[in-house]
DNA sequence: GTGAAAGCGCTAACAG
DNA sequence: CTGTTAGCGCTTTCAC
C-alpha cells in the first residue's frame, strides 16, 4: 500500500473521466434520473467504468444535497431492556428487515444514554435520520410524543398512544383475564411486565379490569404488581404475591410470566393446579416453558412491518393513518392455564402451538 | 429541491451571523478545535446563538468533510437470530450503550438481506460506517472476514477468528463437559447451538471433544445434533438424541437448553435425575427455568464493551491487539446439572424433584 | 443528450 | 485570535 489514504474510494468524476463524459451524465445515469434520457451507448460506458472502479456513490454527500438521509432511527426507551425483553429483539429483527428492503438503514438509539438523554433529538437535527420509530415509550416520555405534534415522521410500537390503542393491549389483555375468569377463578392476580408509566402497562392493566368488572369480580389492588421487563423481576413481584392466595395469574409478558411461574413453583405450588398462568406476547421460547405457556399472540414481525411502512409513507409526505393492526390478538392455548387438562386432554401435548 | 420537512434547521452561518462572526469561529468553539484559542466574550456570544437558533450541526455534512461518520456497524450474520436468541440482544444492548458513550452511532445491518447479500460492503464503500462490529459470523462468511486482510477496522464478536480462539469458546465448552463428566457421566450428550458453518459452534464442539477425551470417553458421533439458535432447534435436535440414552446433555446456548429439556420432560424423563443438563451463556432467563439452568456464564455486556474499544482503537489507527478476554468463564451451578442435589444442601428447592 | 457551474453545510488551511 | 477561501462528493438546473 503505497497509497496515502490505501481505501480511497473512487469518486463520480473518476468514473466521468473513464468513462469520458461529465460528472452529470455519471449521475443521471447511475440514478436512472427520471425525464433525463441517455444514449444507450453512453450509459454502457459509464456502468462499465463504475463497475470497473468499484464506484458506489458517497452516502453522505449525497444526503448532504438530497436533503435525506435514507436512514430510520430506531428508539428503545431504556438500553436496558434489550437486554431482558423477549419481544424487542423480534421488533429489530423486523424492523430492520424491512427498512433494508425499503431501502433505509436503520441507526440505534436510546433514550436513557446518561450523559445524552436526549440524542435522538439530536439525530434528528443534524438531519441524520428521516424518521423514527419508537419502542416501548413511557407516558412521560413527552419529548418524543412531542414530536408528533411538530409533524416529524414518527410511529409508536409496542405501545398505543390514543385512539388506537383499545385495538391492541386492552382487548387482548381482557381476552386473557376472561379466559382465566371463565376457568372459574376468581383471585386473579397480573403482573404488569413493566412500571406504570408505561403506555403498554396501562392498557393491559385497563383490559385486566374490564375482564373482571364484566364479570363481576371486584378488582383487587393487593392483586397487583408491577414488573420491570425481565424474568428476574416477575420472580420478585409474584413473590409477595402468592401470600395473597390467587388461583390465576395474568402475566403482563411472557418473559416476567417465566420468572413468575418459577416463585410458584419453588413455593412448591403447581401451575395449573394451584395456579393457572395467562402471559401475553407469545416469544419464541414460551411453547418450550415448563409447563408450556398459555399466552397472547402478538405478532411482532407484522407489527413491524406496518411501522415500517408506515412511517415510509409519512417521511415522504402522504399523510397517512395508522394501519389496522389485527383488532384481536389470538389466545394460545397451551398447558399453563389449565385449560386443556380440564378437557380430560392430553397428557402432554405438543406444545409447537 | 424539495423539503421532507417544512422546519428548516438552523446552519453555521445564521449561528455566525447572529453571533456577528465568521463560520469558522462557529466552527472552532463549537467543536473546541484543539490549538485554536478563541475570546471568552467572542466564544459566549457563539454559544448563546447557537443556542437560540437551536444550531445542531449537520452530521452529513459535517461526515463528508472530516472523512469519518462517526458511525459503526453493527452486522448480525442472519437477522433471524435476533428473533430467536437471547444473547444477541444483549450484545446489542451493550454495543449500543457503549458506541453511544464514545460518540458513535450504530446502524443495524445484516448478511441476509434477500435483495442486497452484501449491504454491508455498501456501507463501507458508501463511507457511511467508519468501523464493523460483525456477530456470530460463519466460518464461510469469507467477504466479512477478508475485510481483515484489507485492514478495515472489523471487530467479530460471539466468535472468535483465530488465535484468541482458545480462550472463549473451547475452554468454557470443556469446562462445561466436564463439570457434567466429574458427576460421573459418561454418554454426555451434545447440542451445537447453531449449524457447523458458525466458528462458535466449531469451538464449543472442540471444547466437549476435548473433556471427552481427558476423560478417556470415546467421542461418539450419535450423541451430538446441531439446533440452529432457537427453543424449537433444541427442541427438534433433543428428540432423537433421547434415543441414544444420554445421561447427560451439555446445549450449544441456553435457549438450544430449553427447548431440549421441553423435550426431556415431555419424554417423561426428570432433570437432571435422567438427564442432567448444562447449558451456554447464562441468559438472563436461565435462572429461572424449570429446572434453573446449570450453565457457562458469558458477559455480553463486556464482551461487548471490550470489542467497542477494541473497534474505535482500530479506527483512530492504533493498530491494537484484541484485548484480553476472560480466559476462564465462570460456570453457575444450578439445579439441572444435580451437582447441587449431590451435595444434600440445596438453598433453593427443586421443584421438580 | 450532454456538460458547465452552482451549491448542500461543514471544516481547515492560510492569511491578516 | 479571527475571517477568507477552498474544497469534501454529489445532484441538479441551465445552457449548448
Amino acid at each position: 500500500m503505497k497509497r496515502p489514504h490505501p481505501r480511497r474510494r473512487a469518486t463520480s468524476s473518476e468514473v466521468a473521466r473513464l468513462a469520458g463524459v461529465s460528472r452529470s451524465t455519471v449521475s443521471f445515469v447511475l440514478n436512472q434520473t427520471p425525464g433525463i434520457a441517455i444514449g444507450q451507448e453512453t450509459r454502457e460506458r459509464v456502468l462499465a467504468a463504475a463497475a470497473e472502479l468499484e464506484y458506489v456513490p458517497n452516502a453522505l454527500a449525497r444526503g448532504l444535497v438530497s436533503g435525506e438521509a435514507k436512514t430510520i432511527g430506531l428508539l428503545v426507551s431504556r438500553a436496558a431492556h434489550l437486554r431482558v425483553d423477549a419481544f424487542i429483539p423480534q421488533m429489530l429483527y423486523s424492523l430492520a428487515k424491512y427498512s433494508h428492503a425499503y431501502g433505509y438503514r436503520v441507526l440505534l438509539e436510546t433514550t436513557d444514554d446518561a450523559s445524552q438523554p436526549e440524542a435522538y433529538l439530536k439525530l434528528i437535527r443534524s438531519r441524520q435520520i428521516d424518521g423514527l420509530i419508537a419502542l416501548n415509550m413511557r407516558s412521560d416520555d413527552r419529548r418524543v410524543l412531542s414530536l408528533l405534534e411538530r409533524s416529524f415522521p414518527l410511529v409508536l410500537l409496542g405501545s398505543t398512544p390514543k385512539g388506537q390503542a383499545e385495538v391492541d393491549g386492552v382487548v387482548s389483555a381482557r381476552k386473557a383475564t376472561r379466559h382465566l375468569l371463565q376457568l372459574g377463578h376468581r383471585r386473579v392476580a397480573h403482573v404488569a411486565f413493566a412500571p406504570e408509566a408505561y403506555l403498554a402497562t396501562q392498557d393491559r392493566l385497563r383490559g385486566y379490569r374490564l375482564a373482571l368488572e364484566e364479570a363481576g369480580v371486584p378488582y383487587d389492588q393487593a392483586l397487583v404488581r408491577y414488573a420491570d421487563f425481565s424474568a428476574e423481576s416477575g420472580y420478585l413481584a409474584m413473590q409477595p404475591l402468592i401470600a395473597e392466595r390467587p388461583t390465576a395469574l395474568f402475566a403482563g409478558n411472557d418473559t416476567v410470566a417465566l420468572g413468575a411461574m418459577a416463585a410458584i413453583l419453588e413455593r412448591g405450588l403447581r401451575i395449573p393446579d394451584d395456579i393457572a398462568v395467562v402471559g401475553y406476547d407469545d416469544i419464541p421460547t414460551a411453547a418450550y416453558f415448563a409447563p408450556p405457556l398459555t399466552t397472547i399472540r402478538t405478532d411482532p414481525v407484522e407489527q413491524a412491518k406496518l411501522a415500517v411502512e408506515l412511517l415510509i409513507r409519512r417521511i415522504q409526505g402522504a399523510p397517512s393513518d395508522p394501519p389496522e393492526l389485527p383488532a384481536d390478538l389470538p389466545l394460545i392455548v397451551r398447558d399453563s392455564c389449565g385449560a386443556k387438562a380440564r378437557k380430560a386432554g392430553a397428557p402432554r401435548p405438543d406444545p409447537s402451538g
